[in-house]
DNA sequence: GTGGAGACATGACTCCGTAG
DNA sequence: CTACGGAGTCATGTCTCCAC
């Protein structure tokens, strides 16, 4: 015959199995192991019942184990609903879309799988700090709530890591990190004074630039030509070209692939009437 | 019109170096 | 040690071109 504390033990093991069997994936081995552990719990209350040595403690561990298989029923059972329902709805869209005409796939398949990032937020930092476009990690996160705060599915809340990736691959794609090597020789004080000089020569707010340089504690800012010296003329000139390009780059976002603003274009393009046949 | 190939865009990952 | 940035790279989606 088991003690109370033997008992207390065997309970303190279904219950571990039942947090195990929370945790992860319920399997069918999980449920077995459990229904063995709570059966053999039980059949020593009986047991003890019928001889007369069930304490009323022993009885609440047993109203206990009952109420957490009871528990994991109804989780597996949830959970295999779920299962059914999605494998269900996953067979009807590649069905769906295997026998869809090619026309309508192609529509269908312009609006990407993989959501794309809501990057407005992440784009205007950029173009407001173009001459360091570095936040630290406050800023990242006051991005990041500015971004979720206007997102409702929560599918499609921008996380901390991609907003770091974000900043690191626009850096580098945008053309920035060239421009740092090609005319700051890697000075990132030095492309400041190099974007601040380009936002005084264009003059005007950061609304009619649609960038600045962001804040810098300089208080005069040097001409490029005090900047760069021993630049050619032509070459100061292929600097602001890729400059533009790289502001260009931040704006626009490649998102808005030619495909997209050429179907705008044809579409607005009023049509002729169509001769009748 | 359709299908395939190749190019491109983009998010994400890994590895390494650096700063604090 | 940790956090972060840069570079290289991969996976996936999208677009364009071209042969059929």
């Amino acid at each position: 015959m088991l003690s109370e504390s033997e008992l207390g033990e065997r309970l303190l093991q279904v219950e571990y199995m039942a947090l195990q069997a929370l945790v992860n994936s319920p399997g069918p081995e999980y449920v077995a192991a459990l229904q063995s552990l709570a059966d053999a719990v039980l059949a020593e209350a009986m047991m003890q019942k019928r001889v007369g040595t069930l304490s009323s403690a022993t009885r609440r561990l047993c109203m206990r184990i009952g109420a957490r298989i009871n528990q994991l029923t109804s989780v597996l059972s949830q959970q295999h609903t779920e299962v059914d329902s999605l494998r269900s709805a996953a067979t009807k869209e590649v069905s769906r879309i295997v026998t869809k005409p090619r026309r309508a796939r192609r529509a269908k398949e312009r609006e990407r799988v993989d959501q794309p990032l809501n990057a407005v937020h992440m784009r205007d930092w950029f173009l407001r700090h173009l001459g360091h476009p570095f936040p630290t990690r406050n800023e990242k996160l006051e991005i990041l709530l500015e971004t979720n705060r206007s997102t409702s599915n929560p599918g499609s809340r921008l996380e901390y890591n991609q907003a770091m990736l974000w900043f690191i691959n626009s850096r580098r794609r945008s053309g920035w990190t060239l421009f740092l090597r090609k005319y700051a020789n890697g000075d990132k004080t030095m492309l400041m004074d190099i974007a601040k000089s380009l936002e005084t020569e264009l003059g005007g707010t950061h609304t009619q630039r649609g960038w600045s340089a962001g804040p810098t504690p300089r208080t005069r800012i040097p001409k490029l030509t005090e900047l760069l010296p021993e630049m050619s003329e032509s070459r100061l000139d292929q600097m602001r070209s890729d400059w533009a390009a790289i502001v260009e780059w931040v704006t626009v976002g490649v998102k808005d692939r030619v495909g997209d603003w050429v179907d705008k274009v044809i579409e607005s393009v009023p049509r002729p009437k169509e001769e009748p046949e």
